[in-house]
DNA sequence: AAGTGGTCTAGACCACTGC
DNA sequence: CAGTGGTCTAGACCACTTA
């Protein structure tokens, strides 16, 4: 009996079993911390340690005074986000830049909003919006753009119409053909966490994206937060 | 005394506030466990609780039986890991296609193998190696080119000349020159963890690259596993 | 051999949730 | 209100590291 492993790995092999194996599906209950003492006769710190391991790997959501849940299945597919040759196609056409496996029209705003801030001594349009796709967030981005370009046109709306603010820079003149993308990764922050409703252990994918007009001036600059569980980023670029 | 904050939630911030402030250094040992229960007069549990969250945070490292220690700082710079117009620069002039902030003389392979393998009724030559910047690990790379193309050539050879395989394919009329990198992020797998020596909640980037040469045949197709704490990665690409 | 962290017990009080 | 998870105590035995 009291073999290799501890206790609570074991309780906790026995619970993430239930989640993998699906008898326990996105939502359901698991066993609280009464129930694992009483069905495995452990002690409650015990039975903590092994609802811990599940919290840690991301399965499990608890709420105080409610209960321990699982988690939304992260097996979803991926968001593929292109850069690159064939980028231009998709926003040169009307549609978005996003989407592959997750069609265009899944992806949408949910949160948006547009001011005016100074940087650097430049005043700057910046467009804030959080990404979801069926109703998960999954991105925060925050485009700006100079206002001397941009005042007084559709940039500063929050509908830029088809094409968005890339097309729109196009008809002034401003078309974007060079980018430079900066790709780290790190721990989701606790804000972040709460914005793209994550896990503890969530891991984000940041891009900062800066986008260059015919003349070479920067035209146009992002800032990205993905959750790092739901893209996969696709550069395509030249030697 | 008993205000909002929990008695391992302060002794925590007590503990980091010693890290950051610089007062303990990479390497030096925390008070532990016991240390803990006597300072603050808590329980055993309070004082692990209190260590377990400088461990979430990745400041610590705990060694049973011997201690906890601070981690070693990851404020070291980034890697600039450049992909597009800026790298062939590099790797034509016979520099690495690495470096930047580090310089090239300083990310070095550590451990290299090169053997062939059958992939899907082809075979390739796979060169496996680990990279490391003063003497930290920080990135595991497979690099794999047909055996039609490399069998023979220096590409089979731990060491490939000047400007490495790209160089070399150059030289077999193969010069890449379109690329495709799939890139994704997640927390690090207890094997990765072990090769790279890394903490718990440790993020890693993960590179997929496709190489390209003129005739828009795949010449080369990388794997590449990197410390997201390490790395940036840029593209530079075109519309 | 002494000290360390890892696991475990059997209690306790609290704040919060749901009904 | 009963039940939940969050915090905390005061013990215990173990495997491991270091000297």
């Amino acid at each position: 009996m009291n073999d290799r492993q501890t206790k609570y790995q074991r309780i906790a092999d026995d619970l993430r079993s239930e989640i993998v194996g699906g008898r326990l599906v996105a939502g359901d209950r698991l066993p609280g911390e009464n129930d694992i003492m009483a069905r495995y006769g452990v002690a409650r710190m015990t039975a903590r340690q092994a609802l811990a391991v599940l919290q840690r790997e991301g399965l499990t959501d608890t709420r105080k005074g409610a209960g321990v849940f699982v988690r939304a299945s992260s097996s979803a597919p991926r968001i593929r986000r292109r850069s690159g040759r064939t980028a231009r196609e998709v926003w040169g056409s009307g549609k978005s830049i996003w989407g592959d496996e997750v069609s265009p029209d899944s992806l949408t705003v949910d949160e948006m909003s547009v001011r005016q801030k100074r940087v650097e001594d430049e005043l700057v349009v910046v467009r804030s919006r959080r990404y979801v796709v069926d109703g998960e967030p999954v991105m925060l981005a925050a485009s700006c753009v100079s206002a001397s370009i941009a005042a007084g046109t559709a940039i500063e709306r929050e509908d830029t119409g088809p094409g968005g603010v890339f097309a729109r820079l196009a008809d002034l003149g401003h078309a974007p053909v060079r980018f430079q993308s900066d790709v780290i990764a790190r721990l989701a922050t606790p804000e972040e966490r709460q914005r793209l409703d994550l896990p503890d252990n969530a891991v984000v994918l940041c891009e900062r994206r800066a986008s260059f007009d015919e003349d070479g001036d920067l035209v146009e600059f992002s800032d990205l937060v993905m959750n790092a569980a739901r893209f996969v980023l696709q550069y395509d670029y030249d030697a």
